[in-house]
DNA sequence: CGTAGAGAGATTGCATACAACCTGCCGTGT
DNA sequence: ACACGGCAGGTTGTATGCAATCTCTCTACG
């Protein structure tokens, strides 16, 4: 239809947006592993626009954290370690268990929304096994975001999801074992309860049992199941373009 | 001596470095009041530099929430009302006590550097009556980075310092009464103890104390002093370009 | 053989020109 | 009198050119 065929790619409208939508999520899948450099020349090119969006896109995530700015040398993909992934965790153990508590305290939340997101993830990952990483993973990032968008502070939402902005942390999924993700998904549902009683007590402690148990399955793959592979540092293989499921 | 005099303003030598630190100051110290829209053009002629650094430095400032963006029409500065006061002072109250907490626990913190600016606090505001309002808010905000950094959660720190990045809580002590104040003060040097004991818990529960002491003041002026004026929506005086004192 | 230095290439930082868009005003038609 | 449409001014969004800086390599000298 188009005869000027912009590189492919998805073009919304908005050259800055586009490239950053496209460069954060070639980051978060892994198809720019960590510490690789990002070239605005070569990302302007294969994005279809100019440096200046570019630039402005880098800017942002540089500013959310994914990747770092150094003066006349250029952007990476921030690298990550064990020491990033249990500051990542105990934020989160703070604030979520807070904010579950402030949601239930405020009672304006969508107790059936929420619960149609924990039964679409019982259905998305049967078993344990979960058929599609990413719709799993959207769908949790949608479940934990509307609690907390519940808690009537947007700060803390907002710091929460900025918080979360990581390869390794946003693809939980990948690393849990089959146990340890219907032990997430019950808990889920044990936080609609929580919820729609509304106990703010109850609510707070599931959540908070909630991320410490996620703390575990992400860093040692406490499920015992097959233990492939070394335990953290190995990250995504960066040429498939998608993580090890 | 030059002949092209750049528009004044302090040059530190970056550009878009010198851009994001006038602009982000003008707007922290109240010279850019709640609503006004800032105009690239406007800014490169001021700062004496192209709109190029200027853009990227009210993306800065966008991402940090001092100002708000809006496509084709331009940034303006973040209006705040009493809500935002609650969300960040709620927010600190969880965070910061429990980064105390932390301190006390790493025993990692420089208790004698701390010791120091809680006693150079006490100089620059005698009886509770700041000397000098820029320097009491410099020595607090150092006083509490450092005890967050010390929390061996650099996260923590930025989450924070980010969140508290805000005209009326910047200049937290232009509302305080001479008894919050010297409440404040006070806090300081049990904090230093709680941290030099070292005793987690005493750590946390002071900070507790000391954050919720100054949500109030700056909410209402508890300390019943001259209760002039409104309450809050006055923000600064616009013209004058500095907040009251 | 190793090291310091110069130079070329590549990349970012900044400035400027142009295009797209929004807003407010004015004129016209109903 | 009121509503719609278009035109003009101003502002932001994007592209492009040039300057500044960094890195890597090759060479010359100790």
């Amino acid at each position: 239809m188009s005869d000027h065929t912009p590189p492919r790619e998805a073009d919304n409208g908005h050259a800055a947006d586009d490239a950053y939508r496209l460069i954060r999520d070639q980051i978060l899948s892994g198809q720019r592993s960590a510490g690789a450099w990002l070239r605005e020349g070569e990302l302007a090119e294969s994005i279809g626009v100019s440096r200046t969006p570019v630039r402005e896109a880098l800017r942002r995530l540089t500013a959310e954290g994914l990747v770092r700015h150094e003066r006349n040398r250029g952007v990476q993909v921030q690298a990550w370690s064990i020491h990033d992934l249990d500051e990542i965790f105990s934020l989160r153990a703070v604030l979520e268990p807070w904010g579950c508590r402030l949601a239930a305290t405020t009672g304006t939340i969508d107790v059936d929304a929420l619960d149609a997101l924990a039964h679409r993830m019982d259905e998305v990952a049967p078993d344990g096994r979960p058929t599609d990483v990413d719709e799993l993973t959207e769908l949790n990032n949608r479940f934990h975001r509307m609690i907390l968008e519940a808690s009537d502070n947007s700060r803390l939402a907002g710091v929460v999801s900025s918080v979360i902005q990581m390869p390794l942390v946003w693809r939980t999924f990948s690393r849990y074992s089959p146990d340890a993700l219907r032990r997430s998904l019950v808990h889920h549902h044990e936080l609609v309860a929580a919820l729609a009683a509304p106990d703010p007590d109850w609510a707070e402690s599931v959540m908070r049992s909630h991320v410490r148990a996620a703390w575990h399955s992400i860093r040692l793959r406490d499920g015992g199941d097959r233990a492939s592979g070394p335990d953290l540092p190995d990250q995504v293989s960066a040429t498939t373009g998608q993580p090890p499921l």
